[in-house]
DNA sequence: ATCTTTTTAGCACGAACGTGCTTGAACGGA
DNA sequence: TCCGTTCAAGCACGTTCGTGCTAAAAAGAT
């Protein structure tokens, strides 16, 4: 057998060269000869492991939509792990909501990565599904916590869709506002909105 | 003196083009090939009417932002007009808000070229200006708002600006979700929101 | 050492892009 | 009528893009 290099690796560090220039330059830039050359690779050595430009870019867009969907849902069974009501649970949730915030490096790349890749799938008609996917599942995870956080437990259905959908584009929103105006949403500032949202769920105090 | 045309409806024709390629295509495709074609020139007059193709994105972020502020500024001024805690103030608010959601054709176009636009600033530093400009007269507008319908009046001005930043977010995440998952967030959903989220801010009744 | 298959690298083609520059066409004032 | 300015159109150059294709290099198996 031939010479063996582990393919997933390798995958991987080519999709986390896409998630750098896609930060730090749009997803317009992430061509396959920008990619080759952030991975210190040919373009043709890119194009072994993705069969098409387009192929690297669907794969990137479900990777991103994993690792978000996998922390909201790693915050979730820590907030489900606690009595609601209290302070550790109150703490579970800001986390919990802190994933969807560019608050650190990370969290940053992610987000710009996940904001670009949604706004592409409007035009592009291969990213549509994973956008959709990746609406799901987080709507998922949002419904089910404020099933949790509302007084009655979300007994009337419509109210709790409409209250799932609010606090969903509060969150989009916050997120893009700390990605295009940092100056005017900082960290703190993203704490305060949500402190205040959570209030009007009913569960935090009123008087942050 | 030479043939007269008038210069500003034709600039005027050439940012609709762009418009209408943004929200059909994307702002990638609004290449100078792209927008004469589809405003029926040539390349060649496309660039007598703008210096280059960032001159014409420019001008046509700017055009844009004029339109959405102009609609917000003109529906504040109704708000003010009208009784607070009346059923037409409750209109009037509504009605203000609406303008940042894709209710109808033109809104959805201004809609989709905003978020293009603000987006791509966050790369193109030749956007950035008008971006600033953007944020800093939508937020005015917003923090007037809160201001009217907070229960004090806004006493606390830090929780004003909170509240002021709240509402912008998920005004922008409501957008958001209407562009891009527009099976999910319907006009109507997107009134259940906004209803939902006034009824927070202590002046329309909680109970929808 | 040789073979075989994976991996890496690179070339070439057509298409699309922005832009500098040139060339006609149009048309009001002289 | 003719002039001069403005408008309209197009060519050409250099860059970048995705992609089909070829070929060298690498390394476990024999």
């Amino acid at each position: 057998m031939p010479k063996i290099v582990d393919a997933v690796a390798r995958r991987q560090d080519v999709v986390d060269a896409v998630f750098r220039i896609i930060a730090s330059d749009g997803l317009e830039r992430a061509s396959l000869r920008e990619v080759a050359e952030e991975a210190n690779l040919a373009v043709g050595s890119v194009r072994h492991y993705f069969a098409s430009s387009d192929d690297l870019l669907v794969h990137s867009f479900a990777v991103v939509i994993d690792r978000i969907v996998g922390r909201l849902e790693d915050a979730f069974s820590t907030v489900e792990s606690v009595e609601p009501g209290t302070t550790e649970h109150d703490h579970a949730v800001l986390t919990l909501l802190g994933q969807f915030l560019p608050l650190d490096e990370e969290l940053a790349v992610d987000a710009c990565v996940w904001m670009a890749f949604r706004q592409a799938a409007r035009i592009k008609p291969v990213l549509a599904e994973e956008a959709g996917r990746s609406h799901r599942a987080v709507a998922a995870v949002v419904g089910r916590l404020v099933m949790r956080l509302m007084p009655d437990g979300g007994t009337s259905q419509e109210r709790l869709v409409t209250e799932a959908e609010r606090l969903l584009a509060t969150m989009d929103g916050l997120c893009m506002h700390a990605l295009l105006q940092p100056e005017w949403m900082t960290a703190e500032g993203c704490g305060d909105v949500l402190q205040a949202h959570l209030a009007t769920l009913g569960r935090l105090p009123t008087n942050r």
